[in-house]
DNA sequence: ATATCTTATGTTATATCGTAACAGTCAAGA
DNA sequence: TCTTGACTGTTACGATATAACATAAGATAT
């Protein structure tokens, strides 16, 4: 684990790539050991392809990986599998993308907040404790009970803020 | 009109609703007026209908909606009233719902934070200028600028909590 | 006032995203 | 081994969204 994987992730520094993708895939085996879940070929499959990419992908996209390596190339199998991931906490639905990305830091319980630069596309997971405890305290006083949270920012990543300057 | 509120509604509370519609009517007028943009028959009526309903709706129902009325019935046709309504700040987008809905209170910058009740389908939109400012900080981490952002989170609503004990 | 430019509306057509429902498969326990 | 429940795969369809172009309505300049 070297180089920003462990902060803002799907990140916009640039960073050693195959280190964080095999610490997730282990967690990944491992929470879904602990909890009793099947991370099946698929499932772990689409896990990967999420991970290498390192982007935010379309169903569609992933699906067509999948298809590739003799999986179903039927819809259902890539929604199901990313749902899986989505309820595992392996990977997040990124809404205004309609798009999945891996989950940097599963395992902990995390409100994800996601930062799309509108320009190149890329995607930030950031871990936002700070956000869960703000949506907490507007919960409260409307006497709501959050079960899942998520908050998307669009804007300009560094790179393309600089290159518009 | 008072009562319309008591179903999907987009705060929990009753409340008094023909004057938050004509008081949100009003100022979307001032606010175009001001901005030099033209809230059009079409735009205007989109924002009636979300105010109506008091709740979000999917752009393929708003449609319904202006189709009755003698506009046109054709997706375009919802899709740029409600476009132009977010843009100015008078709606907001509900990603996980894909769906829209007005926003009560235009004109104050501020980050839109949405509660959705899982089992009633309500909407409460929250002021949450303290979740903005905690992405606010994220992105400052990230050297990321933020131009639009929302927050979404699925609970339950302090009725259906009720219910489900 | 009228020609011109810009913005908005309407339509056709199609792309993209997502799910219900059912059939076959496989692994694990009774 | 047989049943049971979870997983995979398929068909078929529904819902959501946009590109591209034609027409109409306002605004502007002369």
């Amino acid at each position: 684990m070297t180089q920003g994987c462990d902060n803002a992730v799907l990140a916009f520094a640039k960073h050693d790539h195959g280190h964080c993708t095999d610490d997730v895939l282990a967690r990944a085996d491992a929470l879904s050991e602990e909890r009793g879940v099947r991370l099946t070929p698929v499932r772990r499959r689409a896990l990967e392809i999420l991970l290498e990419a390192h982007r935010a992908m379309g169903a569609y996209e992933v699906l067509e990986r999948l298809a590739a390596e003799g999986y179903g190339n039927k819809p259902p199998v890539a929604y199901r599998a990313l749902e899986f991931l989505v309820e595992q906490g392996l990977a997040h639905r990124i809404r205004r993308l309609n798009a999945f990305a891996a989950c940097m830091h599963p395992g902990e319980t995390h409100a994800p907040a996601f930062f799309i630069c509108r320009t190149c596309g890329a995607v930030a997971e950031a871990p936002a404790e700070a956000v869960r405890a703000a949506m907490e305290v507007a919960a409260r006083a409307l006497g709501f009970a959050i079960e899942r949270m998520n908050a998307e920012a669009l804007g300009l990543c560094p790179g393309c803020a600089e290159a518009a300057r």
